[in-house]
DNA sequence: GTATGATTAAAACGAACGTTCGAGCTAGCC
DNA sequence: GGCTAGCTCGAACGTTCGTTTTAATCATAC
């Protein structure tokens, strides 16, 4: 059944790629983890490249359609006023439910994230901006809303540090270890500490308004 | 002269790796890039990971130096109370600074350390360790007396989400375009608009005492 | 001028990589 | 039973890698 052994070598490289990244993760590894063999990557993906991008197509889809379907949710309410609680909430929370559920299989989910977006390969890059060009079309417009008091691309640019703090987080378990604190219990407990953070920071003044220092 | 070699190799190393990142930068394109033989880095270096560890060294200790040294000014200040603020600029500053610096010589630090703090490698990793220990095991109590209404070890959490903020938006240049607004002009206004970020994302309330959305 | 250590260079090694090929197996259809 | 398409497998290819070896050159000291 050629479906079952398309899963497991997805299943495999996604391990491989979240622990090695995609230069050091070698196909010989990734076949040798889902027992199969060396030329079922090529006859099924076409090359490792083509089996990256499979990978980030099958995480990033669910991910991103939930973050929307929040956004809608957020957005239906009659409530009037920002809600940028709501929205940190919206773009955080389903990677970290996500998490739960996949990571059951042995893949670190989150880690993946991290290490492939920080993977200087033009196809990476191209396949996230088609992943995320719908989210980023209608979040950034609902955080400027949320806060009028900023400059829109200071907005945009405090989604990246929002993104940042996520996915640099995640990309290393155990760094809190070497900070002197132990582990979040769970996924929640972070979340819940990275939403705080995140939407303090997205509400911080503007530059206009504060004295920085210097 | 031997030494002219050394530094010819660790700057193209060192752009090497920032724009390649470590397992897919070649030493062939490395030693191309320097105008020296192959066997050089070998005879100067040891390996490739030794070369790793040298390009890493020297960049990061001035870093972390004037780091301390700015954690050192605010202590020494009379000025009681907590200074959030000034530890946040003392985390992020020296970053920006030496980019300007170091960035003549065609190379991204910040791209650099983005690139290196994601490579899935323990030597990297014990590097990064030991020329982090001091800079941790002295930022870490200050921001902890700085936010005593905190938990410690959110404390310690928030200074990863702060550091993630700073690390992943460095790691990919241009990415305020996929959002939809422009390039910081220069290396202030980024750091300008991190810092106020930084600074509420460390003084937000802590989860205790926040109704977090579920 | 000679000796020595440092440095550089060309060449080659062994290993591993991703990709391709030809053969064999399996399941479904007639 | 025969045929076909899909799938799997072992083997090998060409390429590239990091490292090593040997020889030559250079700078310094005497």
């Amino acid at each position: 059944m050629g479906h079952a052994t398309s899963v497991k070598i997805l299943d495999a490289a996604e391990s491989s790629f979240a622990e090695h990244g995609f230069a050091a993760a070698s196909l010989r590894d990734i076949t040798t983890k889902a027992g199969v063999n060396l030329a079922s990557v090529n006859y099924h993906f076409g090359s490792k490249e083509a089996l990256l991008a499979s990978v980030l197509e099958r995480r990033f889809g669910p991910v991103n359609q939930a973050r929307l379907a929040l956004l809608a949710e957020l957005e239906a309410e009659p409530t009037p006023g920002p809600n940028v609680e709501g929205l940190v909430y919206a773009l955080l929370a389903p990677v970290f439910q996500r998490r739960c559920e996949w990571d059951e299989q042995g893949t670190n989910f989150l880690q993946l994230i991290g290490r492939l977006l920080s993977v200087p390969h033009e196809r990476v890059r191209s396949i996230m901006k088609a992943q995320f060009d719908e989210v980023i079309a209608r979040f950034v417009p609902a955080f400027r809303r949320a806060l009028p008091h900023l400059e829109a691309d200071e907005v945009a640019w405090r989604i990246l540090f929002l993104m940042g703090a996520l996915i640099n987080t995640m990309t290393w378990s155990g760094m809190s270890e070497m900070f002197g604190a132990r582990q979040p219990c769970d996924a929640d407990e972070l979340l819940d500490a990275l939403v705080l953070f995140g939407v303090s920071g997205m509400t911080a003044p503007s530059r206009q308004s504060a004295t920085v220092l210097r």
